[in-house]
Order: structure tokens, then sequence, then C-alpha cells
DNA sequence: GGGTATTTGTTCGTATGTATT
DNA sequence: TAATACATACGAACAAATACC
């Protein structure tokens, strides 16, 4: 057996047992691409030589790269191979996080953009999450994340409007949150709870996060309290599935 | 305007912005089983209620009730009503965390149904979780964790077989994990990292949870560690997406 | 068991806005 | 620009299952 693919040995799939080699193939790769096996940029073995690493057609292998690519996980290039798209970004949930530290640590370069900012009455969610009376004021400051100019996540900030009136200005000056809550007097904030769901995204969402809409979303909660434990922030925040995985360290 | 509904007010919803008024009815409801103020196995409001309380004619509203039934959370029945089918089930990831005790402090029944018990080499996902060497032999449990009887998470447990040998004979006299470990002389261990992802269901996986395929995982990979810090367990479980929440409490 | 009200299920018809061709 | 397809939304009527007296 002559071994053009680089690999050690032609791997097995299970024939036969109702899931499709291709799902098989496909969920190889994505976990090679997950665990950084195959890095962001890097550049995956031919079709051909996947073929011969998993001992199918190449036509199966078509069918895996492109159940990939339409999960965002690859980009296909004509002429020239198939590229891993986008990192699986570990998004750290601990005592104290912060997004752009979070990306910082990854040699990603963080970024944001807002997206809305107003003051308005609280929703019967946002008001428990503050442990305010339902359609107290709030101000909400809502935003994409961009990690490396992709993407990551869509989140909706939510603060108690008596306590933080400034804050949309202060954001504006300083263009980070945890630069305006200082501004505003919160030097430190720590995390009280996180609560992860998932769920397929609404039409906007998926446009926002420039995501397939048959690729489900990783949905964070979390209210943030400052060092007296007064709920100073509620925040929602909404990943692209394939693209972030949340770390959790006990 | 006499009110017919019970509630206090008509709900605003926001037409002609490109969201479905069907779609924002869903998501409201969504977030009052989510938040529990519609409980489990409550009825919800008669679709001429809800009707009258969003102001939508009753078809749409049925669209909406059809959504969240095709996602699993409410049950319809001819003649009596929606119920709010399963209690979005709230999975503690901690230091110690025990599926187990997890679920007896929602004053669920836990329960589990082992599907496999093998010994078998280990893929490189699970090598590298267990810091064993690629191939290297494994004790794997396979098993659908119950919540009142509904299955709630589909788990593969893996263990070194050097150090477990006897696990899988420990598993069947106890009928527990936690009773096996200690059998083998673990008599504690705590949790490591865990890693969130979401993705949509295999046929098979579905099928277990008895959920529909259009419906999205949460997946949780954890690792294991005794007192000593070795990695005594790689497991990686995987939730129906509606009927579970992952609660990390810093 | 019968009768009636309640509640969901089904099928018509009509109209509108959006996206595609 | 016109034609077409599709999703959305409203209105009315009746059928079927259930609950209650």
């Amino acid at each position: 057996m002559t071994d053009t693919s680089g690999t050690a040995a032609r791997e097995t799939l299970s024939r036969g047992d109702g899931v499709a080699l291709w799902r098989q193939i496909a969920g190889a790769l994505r976990d090679e691409i997950g665990s950084r096996r195959l890095a962001p940029g890097a550049r995956l073995p031919t079709e051909f030589q996947l073929a011969a690493r998993f001992a199918v057609n190449r036509h199966t292998v078509r069918r895996a790269v492109a159940a990939l690519e339409e999960a965002g996980l690859v980009r296909v290039e004509q002429g020239r191979g198939t590229f891993v798209r986008s990192e699986v970004v570990d998004y750290t949930v601990g005592r104290r996080t912060r997004f752009s530290e979070n990306l910082r640590k990854q040699a990603l370069s963080p970024g944001g953009r807002l997206i809305d900012a107003a003051v308005r009455k609280a929703s019967d969610a946002e008001a428990r999450g503050l442990e305010l009376r339902a359609g107290s004021r709030i101000v909400v400051l809502e935003m994409v994340g961009l990690a490396d100019g992709l993407p990551i996540s869509h989140a909706t900030h939510c603060f108690p409007a008596r306590r933080f009136d400034g804050l949309i200005e202060a954001y504006r000056a300083t263009g980070s949150i945890t630069a305006a809550l200082a501004q505003l007097g919160v030097a430190n904030y720590s995390r009280l709870t996180t609560r992860v769901t998932t769920r397929l995204p609404e039409a906007r969402e998926a446009e926002l996060l420039e995501m397939p809409r048959a690729q489900p979303l990783l949905v964070a909660e979390a209210v943030n309290i400052d060092e007296a434990g007064a709920r100073i922030e509620y925040g929602i925040a909404r990943f692209a599935g394939g693209r972030v995985q949340i770390v959790v360290d006990s």
C-alpha cells in the first residue's frame, strides 16, 4: 500500500450501521478542526488524499467537505484546495470573564461593532436577570463581537438605567464595556452565573453572524455583579455554533 | 375592552419589521417556559386567549404553538389544551458534577439505561482526553440518562482499561458510575474542564433522545480527575437542546 | 348516559408583502 | 416591468376530542 496522503494509516469507517460514510468523514474532519490538529488557515489534504485515507470514493469525500463548508468550517477554492476557515474560538467562562481578554489570550484581534444603544423598558426576562421590577428602565447595548474580522458573537448587554445613566456615552468614548463601567465607578465586577442553551438562529441573527440558518447557536445568558454583590449587568450572548466552544474551567 | 384572557394587557408585537408575528409569539412563550413562569406541566392559555393577548388571529397563535411543539417544548392535546412538556432541566457544571445529584436537586427522578459496555481501543480524541497513547485500551460505557422517564442525555464515558479493568462488572452490580468507581478505589473525583459545543444530531442520537432532528444538541466534553490529579474519565454528553440548559456557577 | 360548553384540528377563502424569475 | 411563487396574516365555519354538570 503506497501512502500518498501523508497520514499514517487508513482509518476504518463503520459501514452499514445507519450512519452515512460522508457523515463519519465529516465528523472526523470536524474533530480535527475542533482539536486544532487542523489549524485555522491550514489546507486540508486533497480530495484524492482523503479518499485514499478513508478508503472511499472521491465523491464521498466531496459530500463530507460540502457539509463542512455549509457549516462554515472550511472554505473551498477551485484549483487551490480546501482551507480551514474559522478557528474554533474558545470562550472561557469563569468568575472574571471579559470578551476581549478571552480572545487576546488566543492571539486573535478582538473587535466589536455597536449595533444599537438605547434606554428602554426591561422585558420580563431582563428585569428578572437584574432583579428589577418588571418594566424598569434599562440601558441596552447590542453588539457584534469580532475575532480576526469574522463575527463571533451577537450580544445584548443590559444595565439598570437608574445606576448607569451615562453608560452609552462612556462606551462611545472608551469603546469598551469594562472601561465604560470603570468610568461610572465600577472598578471591578465578576460573573455570578452563566446559563448555556442552544437553538437555531432567527433570520436576523444568522445574518449578523454571517452563518447558515441550519447551524445552531450557542446561547449564553450571564449575570454580572459588582464587588458589593449588586447585579449590574444581564447579558445574552449568541455564538455561531460551529465557530465557538464554551470552555468551563472548574 | 373586555378582558376574557385573564392576562393584564395586550402585548405589543412589532409588525412589519421582517420578523414574523408567529416567531415573536413563539419567542415570548419560549421565554416564559425557559424562565418557568410557565412551569412544566402547566397549561398554556387557550389559543383564543393567546390570540386576544397578542391581538392576532388564532391561526397565527397556532403557527407559534406548532413551532414550540416541533421544538419539543409543549405537548398539544385536542380538547384539553396545550401543556408545557419537559422541564428545562438545569445541568449544573462545577468541580463536583454528578448526574444523579444534579437531577435529584430538581425533584426529578433520575435514571439511566446502559446501551453499551465494552473494552476497545481509544480514538484519537478519547486518547487525548485521557492523556493516553493513541490506540490504548479503554473501558467505554454508553448510556442514556433519563429524567422522569424522558431521555435527557446520551453520554459516552471512557476510562483507561489498564486501571479500571472490572468497571463494567462494578457498574452492573451498583448501577452507578460513582459507586462503581468507589468499588475500584476511587473514593472521590472532580471535574477538570468542560467544553460545550452545539450541533445538529445524527439520526441515531435523535432517536435515542426522542427528539426531532431539526433541534440542536448541546454537547459537553468533560475530563474527570482523581484526588492525585490523574485523569480517570473522559466523557461526552449530548443533551437534547430544548430540554436542557447547562448552568455554570462561578 | 346525555347534553352542553370548551378546546384543539381542519378546511375553505381572501389579502398582502417579499423574493425570484 | 410583469409574472410567479412563497410565506404571512386574517376571517369564518365546522369537526373531533374532552370536561363538566
